[in-house]
Formats: structure tokens, C-alpha cells, sequence
DNA sequence: AACGCAACCAAAAACGTTTCCGAAAATAAG
DNA sequence: CTTATTTTCGGAAACGTTTTTGGTTGCGTT
């Protein structure tokens, strides 16, 4: 591997000069100037990023933690589109991403990997399960490192998030429910630790209350963002024998079991119940009935979340956080009429 | 940030001990090495992996690269599966993942960017237009960086590569048309240079002559693997007047086009004309109608390229490359028997 | 008492940069 | 022709590790 040491023995000038001319500083004399990037280039040379990056204590990597489970990481149907999004602005930022396997590794936390490989900072795209590890959040908060999240509380001087808006999200699909003549509307949400499930409950209660109409807690459940849950609490919804002419899941992949569920037994989307959806994701388009859903601006959550990441990191203006975007209600086939007679 | 130097001056020890401790060197006292261990705890310490990659040359990091178009990263519905994939396996060897954003940076190649950022080995997930760059892939097959790819064939010592069974895939796409009646069947190609729509033109070629049906070059169409230009070449190909029963695409998002194309003119899918694809991404499954496509094992694909990648770096067993994996045919409602009478 | 052999540890070089500081050379000012 | 000022450059420390080499120390053996 060439080195600078090469390129400075080769042109007769010290190391210390080959290295300011190679950043450009101006205190060099054009004719060694040229002759260095000369000799550089015919040596083939390009800077070691490692030794660099030891120096100036700055790597020029941006660190990407997803969650550890399966189908929580590049696969997972929401994140793909975030992901990219950060990709593509801290690309333009001259920044790289370095994405933690955290495998094998007992007793590593997000701050400890991040200090060790010292990324300039992270961002933090957990699913619902990952979201409960406060201990590591906290620390990770505290630790001064520069960090985004998306939909995770993350405060802190150095800390930044960037959400939907949940609350009012849910509220339009609730009132377009409404709109549409239900009033036994059944609520599929997600756990009950995170923000984002608290805030969609929130909204669907609100439209409820909103247009006086009462709430039933047994009309609630959770699903836990899992299909497979979804699908068994729709089943017990039915089971209770209410007169439920529309569902509202806090994601799309339980939007989806919901209908599945339904189908199974015996009832027709949208014809017999309604169901609404959250997310839309690329699926749901496809899904038969198109759903209707509340679609989340995934690019852009993800591209501010970078945005708001840079600006942490090169303390250029403030930071504005946390930073909520709005949803948009897409219609398409599985909410129709309610077709029950009062 | 606290180093191996802090620990020692702590420890009344040389930082040589320390570092031979920590490293479970067996030459070290069960006393010192249990208050080396002890303090090192105490303080919080964790190594600097840039100061130890830069002595042992040694990163630990596996980069990838993507094609610089849009839809052609993470957001791109086949390489979601598959960097998937690589991130499990190289995790478990205990590797991250460097994702280059390759961004404004001119003279950059992946053999430079690689050595610069001194990576261990590389994936690449190149699309269709990001395999033209010969001069490129040729640079890193001599380079003696480990690496691997998926679908575009690098051969080198220190190079392998991974790719679905193409040309059988093609001619079990083909033969399931044939079984179905059809006889004169439309091929939408990729490209004119990548190995893959090589295959899969030949499949289709020697499908058709193995059943004693001619070839019709005229019925051969390239679609770049992009939606619009299939939907654009598949008019041009009905407007021949050549009474095309099926169709079959080089790929599921041509094989939409194809449909959104037919339903257009005012013909019907399956019951005019019968389509497939290839690839069996997500959405093909939710398509209406769904499509029969050809499946590739995204998952195995990125999988083994990883151990592949890996074996070459650790230099443990022969390569056996390139890997071909099987396709599987999967029938879904895109394709039925051929309504025209002879 | 002398020797050899472990066991344990310290010193120092090395990895490839950046950056501070000061020195030499060149130029300008007096 | 001296002095002051700029321009240009080299020396050396620093970043936090690993790894090689060699040196003590203590012990058991003769």
C-alpha cells in the first residue's frame, strides 16, 4: 500500500508537506504542489481513511442500528423506504453508513458500539420490540453521541426525532369511517409502551369522543404490529357478538390479518365491515381490497431524520426537535358504506 | 474517552500488559490480569476499533455497494431480501456492514473507495445499468480485494459470484406457458449486456425449440427492466397484429407493465392473454391478477454470497464459484390455458 | 553457588495520517 | 547592507492500539 511516506521520499520533501498539499493548504509552493499531485497520482495513491479518522477523531460514518429481530431490518416493509432516504442525504453530506450486526456481542449497547467504532453519529430505526430498551436509551442520551431517531422519544442535547402525526392520522381514518356511516368501530393497536401506539389509540379515541360517539373499551386491542395477532384478536372481536362494522389496525400487516381474519370467516371487505389500515406500505396497493390506509411519508421521515442528524453533528442552526410530519389519508378499496340498518 | 493508557498508569502497569491482558494473552499473571480486568471495568474502557484496525490492517467491516440510481438500493424490491441476507450471515461471522453512498466523489472507484476505507471484502448489487462499468469491475478483479456479487460475473482468485439458474428458470417459464397451450409467446428482455437477460433469453429460446415452435425474433423485446419501457414495447408489440397469446417478462415489474399495458388496449389477464415474470418480489404475490412468476432465492442468494465472501477472506475451503441456485416456478393467476382456437 | 528455565512484564516500534511549531529561505522594507 | 516580513517547508508529537523482542524475577536443579 502506498503511503504518503512513498509519495514524500519520491518527490524529496518531507511528509508534513505532502500532507498539507494533499488538503490544499495554501502554504506550498505551486512547483512542489504540482510535482507531489503528480507524483500521487502516477504512485496511484489515495489516503488511508483509517489513520485519518484516528487523528481527527471523526470517521466520516454515520451508524444505523436496527432492531435484532427478523424481518425488523432492511427487510422489513416499513424501514426499506426511511432507509434509503438516509442514504441518500448523508451520501450527499460526504457521509457513509455503517449498519451494526450487533450479533455475538453480549454486552454491547448502542452507545458502546457506537464509541468503538466511533461513528460520527447513528440513527435509530427500531420496530416496536426494540423500543423497550430504555436502559440503553438513556444511556445512549446521556452519552453526547449524535443520534435521530425515528418515532422513538429520543431528547437530549445531542438527540433528535422525527415522527408522524400519529394522533391526527388516526383521527382521519376514524372520522373517515365515520363519514362513511359506522359508529361500532374496532380499534387493532399496536403495544403498550410506544409512542406511536399511544398517540394512534389517542387519536382514535378523540374522533370518537369528537362526534359523540362512545368508547367501548372492549373494543380495543392489541396486536402488537404482529399480522398473526392481529388476526386472532379480530377473531375474538367477532366472537363477542357486537354489531363491529369497521376496524382500524395501527399498521397495514395487521390491516392485512384483519382482513384475512374476516375473509376466513365469512365476511366481506368492504362490503360487510370496513377496515382501515396505517402505514402504506408498498403492499397495500397490491393487497386485495386495496387498502385504505393512512400513508406515512416514509421518505421524508427518513430524510429529515438525517437532515436533523446533520445539523447535530456540525452544530449548524438549531435543531428543532422533534419534528412531527403529516400523514395523508389514502382511499382505495376496503372502506365502503356502512350497510347496516340502524 | 478512556484508553488502554489510562488502565495501565491505574494499574501500575506497562500499556503492553494491558492490552496482552485484555487480548487473553496467556502470559500475564492471574492477579494482574484480574485488576487489569477490574479497573478496565471501572473506567468504562472499550477498545478503539479504528486504532486497532489501523495497526492490524484488519477492519471487520464487509462493504457494499449499489447501483447510484434511484431504486436501485435498499428501496429496490429485489436487493431488500438479499442485503438482508448478507447483513445475517456476515453478522454471525462477526462483520458490519459498510454501505457506501459513493456520492460527489469523482474519480472514485470501488476498488478505491474500498481501500480507502480499508474494508475487509465487498458485496456488490448492481442493477442492470450499474454492470456496464467494466473498466470498474475489471480494476477490482485485480485488485485482490475479496468480493462478491450477485448476478454479474466476477472471476478472479479473490472474487465469486452468485446467481440464480436463469436459463432453466426461463425455459420452466416457457414450458408451463407451452403445457398451457400457448404457442406464440413474447419475450421481454432486460438488456443487451447482462449475463442474467442473457440466460433468460436463452431459456426462452431453447424452451421454444426443444417444443419444435420457431423462433420469431420479431417477438423478442427489450424493456431494461423498467416498467414503462415494457409497457411501451408490448404495445408496439400487439400493434403487429401477430396474435401473441403470452407473455413472458424478464422480470415482475416488467411483467406489471405488461398487464397494466394489455388491460389498456381492453385485453384481459389470463383470459385473452396469460403473462409471467421473474423474480417473485413482494408485491407479485398482491398483484391482481397475482402473478405466476419465476422465484429466485433471494434470501439464499444473499446468504451464500456472504459465506462465500467470507470463506475467501478467512481463507478457509476452495471457493466452488460461481454458485448457481435453483428457481421455482410459482402458478398464480396471471396465466391460464390459451382461449385462441387453432 | 551456578545454571537453566519458566513465567511475567516493559520498552519500543509500527500502522498512516494530521497538525502545531519553529526554522530556513526568499523577498521586501529601511 | 541590514532588518523585517513573508513564504515555504521540515521536525516531531500525537491518535490508540498491537506485537515483537528482550529483560527481570523467581524457582527448581545440579
Amino acid at each position: 500500500m502506498v503511503s504518503i511516506k512513498d509519495i514524500a521520499s519520491k518527490a524529496g520533501v518531507s511528509i508534513s508537506t505532502v500532507s498539507r498539499t494533499l488538503n490544499h493548504y495554501a502554504d506550498v509552493n505551486p512547483r512542489t504542489r504540482d510535482k507531489i499531485f503528480k507524483i500521487a497520482k502516477e504512485l496511484n495513491y489515495f489516503p488511508n481513511a483509517v489513520a485519518r479518522s484516528l487523528v481527527q477523531k471523526k470517521t466520516h460514518t454515520i451508524g444505523v442500528f436496527f432492531g435484532n429481530k427478523t424481518n425488523s431490518g432492511f427487510d422489513h416493509p416499513f424501514f426499506q423506504d426511511v432507509i434509503s432516504a438516509v442514504r441518500e442525504v448523508v451520501g450527499n453530506a460526504g457521509y457513509d453508513l455503517l449498519v451494526f450486526t450487533n450479533k455475538n456481542k453480549e454486552r454491547a449497547t448502542y452507545t458502546t458500539l457506537s464509541k468503538e467504532r466511533s461513528v460520527d453519529g447513528i440513527v435509530l430505526l427500531l420496530t416496536g420490540e426494540g423500543k423497550k430498551w430504555d436502559h440503553q436509551l438513556t444511556e445512549l442520551q446521556e452519552s453526547g453521541i449524535p443520534c435521530t431517531a425515528i418515532d422513538v422519544p429520543l431528547v437530549g442535547e445531542k438527540c433528535g426525532f422525527v415522527e408522524s402525526d400519529n394522533f391526527s392520522g388516526a383521527k382521519q381514518a376514524i372520522e373517515h369511517l365515520i363519514s362513511l356511516g359506522h359508529t361500532t368501530i374496532a380499534f387493532i393497536g399496536g403495544d403498550e409502551i410506544s409512542k406511536t401506539s399511544f398517540d394512534r389509540l389517542r387519536g382514535y379515541q378523540q374522533a370518537l369522543m369528537d362526534h359523540k360517539l362512545g368508547l367501548d373499551p372492549t373494543l380495543v386491542r392489541l396486536g402488537y404490529f404482529i399480522k398473526e395477532k392481529a388476526m386472532e384478536e379480530t377473531r375474538n372481536l367477532i366472537e363477542t357478538g357486537k354489531q363491529i362494522t369497521a376496524f382500524f389496525a395501527a399498521s397495514d400487516e395487521m390491516a392485512m390479518g384483519v382482513i384475512e381474519a374476516l375473509t376466513a370467516i365469512g365476511l366481506r371487505v368492504p362490503e360487510d365491515v370496513s377496515v382501515v389500515g396505517f402505514d402504506d406500505i408498498r403492499e397495500a396497493a397490491y393487497f386485495r381490497p386495496a387498502l385504505t390506509t393512512i400513508r406515512q411519508n416514509k421518505y421524508k421521515l427518513g430524510s429529515t431524520a438525517a437532515e436533523v442528524l446533520l445539523k447535530i453533528i456540525e452544530n449548524t442552526g438549531p435543531s428543532s426537535c422533534p419534528v412531527v410530519l403529516p400523514c395523508e389519508l389514502i382511499v382505495r378499496e376496503s372502506t365502503a358504506a356502512c350497510s347496516r340498518r340502524e
